[in-house]
DNA sequence: GACTTCACG
DNA sequence: ACGTACGTGAAGTCC
């Protein structure tokens, strides 16, 4: 049996249509027209293929309905992952499988193709372009794909004019906010198309995200996947542009990307609806549907967006930091007696503890070296210039290289700005991910970083940075999950929680609390996070571990509900295998139940930290996408540009001001109820650094 | 490519 | 006796 498009079919076949939008079966009854349709669009070759499998009796061509399910086991893929891998043997090759695919090379078959995308609710489609890059790649042709085992390849043409032309066609179809975009690895598509002045819109169905979300362990590229659940085995691109260094699909004959293009649809397009079934099984449904799919459009556009940073304040800075690197390079070499490369831990290690012999014992790492991380080196600062100057040198060279010289040279010269690329299914706990360059690390505790922070800038006229902070979001989390009442109550007094922590813990009046009984208490607010462990603790704190084990202890004591809920969710993630944030967002811990204490411990510690950092997570997803809309529907002209966890930065017009606080601040605290008050603290600013609150 | 270090939340 | 705070990405060295 193939699969044709309604129009296609309809014209030339006059047969039979399913119920299903868009396809029609064409029963072997048809195959006269069929084969008459495939001579006169010249599709030789395929059609040769096609039939081939009706002349020879082949045991493939089964009625889907009778035919054993393609699908794994699920079940037996949770057990044991590795099982989901096809036997090599048993993979089918292109030429085995039926399907009827069209590349749509002139001005008819074009034609064809767009009235066939006209009444559908969904659809697949796949760019092929010249590269990686969403902002500099060209795109080369469209494959779109709505039913199983079809799909048609439109070509691009090179010329800008005409490449416009050509999408201004698609345009409708892509910016259709009631049709479903269907895509593996979508947000890359929409991307390069938003570059390209389309908009795509409407629902959402990125089937990489949805298999991250059903089976996060495997690997989540469409060929590995199409092995896995289709057991089939799909052309590599490989087969096309070998490793792309010296050749891009603008290379290759149209025909055999068409070919290439067309089955990537079509397989994207068969995840479809597998996968939707599978998220329900896993529970995922919520959070692909309601959080994920909403986010991905909103990530283009913040990506799209882009931020303007101030190149010349960078440079200025750049040359202030290598001249004190310089200094602070010398001063180390004449206290060490030796040249060496301040930049190799290897050497410098050597250097501290074999020459100078600062330590009896010095720490070592994981792999016997000698440490010489920041902690290491403070203790050592005491008695030492030299590890002063380390400490200086470090900073400096980490503020040069890695900020201060890399940024402006990540500056995109077209919009003269920086477009970072957020990942949003690859952490484990379901936090973005910023790369390209990584915008979620930018300096701002010391005072050095604080230059590079504001470097950050509005673009020229009337904005400013606006930054939306939720405030002790974690904290608040944990007393929502664990329902502690005295957690939630301080909350809902408005308190500072590392101070009425403090307070409460040594039973004195707040005014008592000094800054060294808040600063434990901080430590100690964060341990809980992370799961606390009173060796953890005693290290962060330099004190003695019986000392750190007291002072949990008496925490517990306090806040009740915290102990109980750590030990709860302990409990069911050895029961069940995975934890899950308040949305049902899983995430397995195989290490849950191991004989290895140490193994176990941290396995614990992900069970209390995940529903926490996750959680989180979901709630400014989710507030991300309301904020996007609101935005738009009210036709404002300020935009998000930064995600940088528990923070939004906007590029704020300032006759706006008033709305949006209201509206950033009203979807941020509603996003995701959880039973304890959200406070959001908003600053304004001319730079990053003077809005962050 | 592994390892170390360090920037952020 | 174990040798851990949770989650990331990038730059640099060294094999």
């Amino acid at each position: 049996m193939v699969l044709l498009s309604k129009k296609l079919a309809t014209i030339r076949c006059d047969a039979p249509i399913s119920p299903t939008m868009g396809e029609m079966l064409v029963h072997p009854p048809n195959l006269p027209a069929l084969r008459e349709l495939f001579e006169e669009f010249e599709f030789r070759s395929l059609a040769k293929r096609v039939f081939a499998l009706y002349d020879t009796p082949n045991p493939l061509l089964v009625d889907p309905a009778s035919a054993p399910p393609t699908v794994l086991n699920s079940e037996a893929q949770d057990a044991d992952p590795t099982k989901g891998v096809t036997n090599p043997d048993s993979k089918r090759t292109i030429g085995d499988t039926e399907h009827a695919y069209v590349h749509a090379d002139t001005p008819e078959k074009r034609q064809t193709l767009l009235d066939s995308l006209k009444p559908l609710k969904a659809f697949c489609f796949d760019l092929e372009t010249t590269g990686l890059d969403p902002k500099t790649c060209r795109p080369i042709g469209v494959a779109f794909s709505w039913s199983a085992h079809t799909g048609t390849y439109l070509p691009l043409p090179a010329g800008p004019a005409e490449l416009a032309s050509t999408l201004q066609q698609l345009q409708p179809f892509l910016e259709n906010p009631d049709v479903e975009k269907v895509g593996h690895n979508l947000k890359y598509d929409v991307s390069v198309l938003r570059w390209n002045g389309i908009r795509v819109q409407g629902p959402m169905f990125d089937t990489m995200i949805a298999h991250t979300l059903i089976d996060p362990e495997l690997r989540h590229g469409m060929d590995d996947v199409s092995e896995m659940v289709l057991n089939y085995k799909p052309i590599p691109i490989t087969d096309l542009i070998g490793d792309g260094k010296d050749k891009t699909m603008a290379d290759v004959e149209p025909a055999r990307v068409a070919e290439y293009a067309a089955e990537d649809a079509d397989v994207t397009w068969q995840f479809r609806d597998l996968f939707e079934a599978r998220l329900a099984d896993k529970g995922q449904t919520k959070v692909f549907f309601e959080i994920e799919m909403p986010l991905l459009p909103v990530l283009v556009e913040m990506e799209h967006a882009g931020i303007r940073i101030n190149t010349d304040a960078l440079a200025e800075f750049s040359i202030q930091l290598g001249s004190s690197i310089a200094n602070l390079e010398a001063r180390v070499r004449e206290l060490a007696g030796e040249e060496f490369n301040l930049n190799s831990p290897k050497q410098l290690g050597e250097i501290l503890f074999d020459k100078l012999k600062l330590k009896e014992k010095p720490k070592k790492t994981r792999t016997g070296q000698y440490a010489t991380d920041e902690a290491t080196l403070e203790e050592l600062a005491a008695n030492h210039e030299i590890a002063q100057a380390l400490v200086k040198f470090r900073a400096a060279s980490k503020l040069k290289s890695t900020y201060a010289d890399a940024l402006p040279q990540a500056v995109f010269s077209r919009t003269g700005r920086i477009h970072t690329t957020y990942n949003q299914a690859v952490t484990a706990t379901g936090r973005l991910q910023s790369q390209n360059p990584n915008l979620q690390n930018i300096p701002v505790r010391s005072d050095l970083g604080q230059e590079i922070r504001k470097a950050f800038v509005p673009r020229d006229g009337p904005f400013k940075l606006l930054s939306a902070d939720y405030s002790q979001i974690e904290l608040r989390i944990i007393a929502g999950l664990s329902q502690d009442p005295g957690l939630i109550s301080a909350f809902e007094k408005g308190k500072d929680i590392h101070t009425a922590t403090a307070a409460a813990v040594h039973d004195v009046m707040e005014p008592m609390v000094t800054p060294e009984m808040r600063r434990t208490a901080k430590m100690v607010n964060f341990g809980i996070i992370y799961g606390i462990s009173a060796f953890g603790l005693s290290q962060r704190l330099g004190i003695a571990r019986r000392q750190s084990a007291d002072i949990i202890e008496n925490y517990f004591a306090l806040y009740p509900g915290i102990k109980n809920y750590m030990d709860n969710t302990i409990a069911l993630a050895r029961q069940r295998g995975y934890v899950e944030t308040l949305t049902g967002r899983r995430r397995c811990l195989r290490d849950i139940n191991s004989a290895n204490a140490v193994v176990r411990g941290s396995a614990e510690r992900n069970a209390i930290n995940t529903p926490v950092q996750g959680t989180a997570a979901d709630m400014i997803k989710i507030a991300m996408a309301r904020i996007d809309s609101e935005l738009r529907t009210r036709g404002l002209k300020t935009r998000m540009l930064l995600q940088v966890h528990d923070e939004l930065l906007f590029e704020l017009f300032e006759p706006e001001t008033t709305i949006v606080r209201e509206l950033v601040e009203r979807q941020m605290r509603e996003a995701l109820p959880i039973g304890v008050p959200i406070v959001v603290e908003m600053g304004i600013g001319p730079d990053w650094l003077q809005a962050h609150p």
